[in-house]
DNA sequence: ATGATTGATGCACACTACGCATGAAACTCG
DNA sequence: CGAGTTTCATGCGTAGTGTGCATCAATCAT
């Protein structure tokens, strides 16, 4: 009924080691429990697995047909709770992170850098999504953290804002807007706009954003990726309209941005984790990277700065 | 440091049915003691394996991954120990028994067969040996019970008689002393003798119990095994002496055996185990089958029975 | 023969794990 | 929306189990 696993390792060490003594002082016990637990055992299973006279141990043929396989259940249970006890002290295993690609791009390569310096053996599995299906990712498991646009909270989901990120205007040096210290909305009437398409997070935060100032703007292209947009901008076919995060810095050099305002459109870019969900220490050693390189330091000055908030899970 | 094998089944069982409650009770076991069983383990190891509300239980990224080693160790001790339960309760498992050749012909295949019945699953490896080597076998712990012809007994063994086997005159039908009801030794003198050689046992007994009475017999023939010894009494080579249970019954009718007197020389066949050594189950219970058999029944009137001994050792 | 070594046993104690009763949180249903 | 139900967590007293100390018994070394 009872699975006596200490009985089955003392067996183990007394038929290795060929001695009570030595058995107990391996298993930092006294000959006597060691002894009892023995009897317990074999009282337990109703056959004797060793032969002990006064003066030596030796198995019976139970004993020694048990002993391979007790060695290897004993050893492996040893193995996996040890293993188990690296990862919380040593924050080792693998991390799946679902993050939004713009993110992905801008900020997570420094943390992910970071990361693998710190712990080497740690692979860090990215998943890049869109929005929705960052938070799916996180929601069912896939992923024990999450980095995506904030939209209306998941009930089963925690946010921790990790800064925000303005709409701009993206134009090309030549165009008449890219002088400008800033562009109102309204302003944006007559120049041809690139839009992107409904799939990002960030168009449903334009367009709800837009329709609550009843700000009409429509693109007289369309596009897929934000990554496109901007290259068409580049071409000059016209602006566009984008988190300010979205162009890496260094790439694209004819491409200014221009702040937008009245008003200033921000995303919030968050930090989700399952809410009562505890991390793996390698995800919480993740966790507490991300957060304090993206709080004090880092992020352009075009990006709004979030204090950091202590919001991690406690430990137990 | 303690192997908490406790916490690991409770945590699988948890992980598996989905609830506390319902393993609790699976495990006849109050929810009490298995949120503390699980509390234990997740301390013991610093990090979380099932994140729990109140209302319901999820594994824990390390706890997924932790889950199929654990279920599989929990199955692989539950299936050994009541593996070694069975033993117990049904003397399941084999049993490796040594054998001079004589024995294994004459009484042991209806030990064997009644054994077989009795306990189908178990199977029986009969290493026949010579009467040395029998003893070597059961020191060394090849096998667990020996028989052999009996001889300066080894300090390591215990003997357990079980019958007594006269030396006869074997010779054909023709032979002029088949139709006498004894031979002395002293007769011998005149008669062709073939003798086996000393790799048996029965050698070395004949030749010390003859040199005792003095008596000296020198065979014109010499052969290896007693089996050849009696083609060739069939042959009409001349007569051999042997103990009687050489000859099986049924097989060759022509040869006849006469009683040898002046003094009737036995070989005492016995039964021999490890001092000190427990007996498997399955072996025990092919013990008892083996007294039970060879005293009260059995063995042919030439055989001199001896009553049988409760020898067996107390079982625990 | 004597001392040393090794496994078994009697006994007392301490610690752990258990169950009961109860609390807190969350889902359900009228 | 509140009462009832379900589910996991916790405080507390207790029983049981495992442990160590002291000692015995058997065997080996010399």
């Amino acid at each position: 009924m009872k699975l006596d696993i200490d009985g089955i390792q003392a067996f183990v060490q007394v038929a290795k080691l060929g001695g009570f003594y030595k058995a107990a002082d391996r298993l930092n016990l006294s000959q006597t429990a060691l002894t009892r637990r023995i009897q317990k055992l074999e009282a337990y299973l109703g056959l004797r697995l060793l032969d002990r006279t006064t003066r030596s141990v030796a198995l019976t043929a139970v004993g020694r047909e048990f002993l391979p396989r007790a060695t290897r259940l004993v050893d492996e249970l040893t193995e996996s709770v040890d293993r188990l006890k690296d990862m919380s002290r040593w924050a080792s295993g693998d991390v799946a992170i679902a993050c939004v690609p713009s993110m992905a791009y801008q900020q997570l390569p420094a943390v992910i850098r970071a990361y693998a310096e710190k712990f080497p053996a740690n692979r860090v599995r990215l998943l890049d999504r869109n929005s929705t299906q960052v938070a799916d990712a996180v929601r069912n498991g896939e992923a024990e953290l999450g980095i995506h646009i904030r939209m209306r909270a998941h009930p089963e989901l925690t946010e921790h804002p990790l800064l925000q990120d303005p709409f701009m205007l993206f134009c090309r040096a030549d165009h008449p807007a890219s002088t400008l210290s800033h562009v109102t909305w309204k302003a944006l009437r007559g120049i041809d706009l690139i839009a992107v398409s409904g799939a990002s997070g960030n168009r449903a935060l334009l367009d709800h954003q837009l329709a609550r100032h009843k700000i009409d703007i429509r693109g007289r292209c369309e596009v897929e990726h934000p990554s496109t947009a901007i290259a068409l901008v580049s071409a000059g076919v016209g602006a566009a309209i984008l988190p300010s995060a979205t162009l890496l810095e260094g790439t694209h050099p004819d491409v200014r941005r221009v702040p937008l305002q009245e008003p200033v459109i921000r995303r919030t870019i968050v930090l989700i984790r399952r809410r009562n969900a505890a991390l793996s220490p390698a995800a919480q050693a993740f966790h507490d990277l991300l957060t304090r390189q993206l709080s004090p330091a880092a992020s352009p000055a075009l990006s709004t700065r979030l204090p950091a908030r202590a919001g991690r899970g406690k430990r137990l």
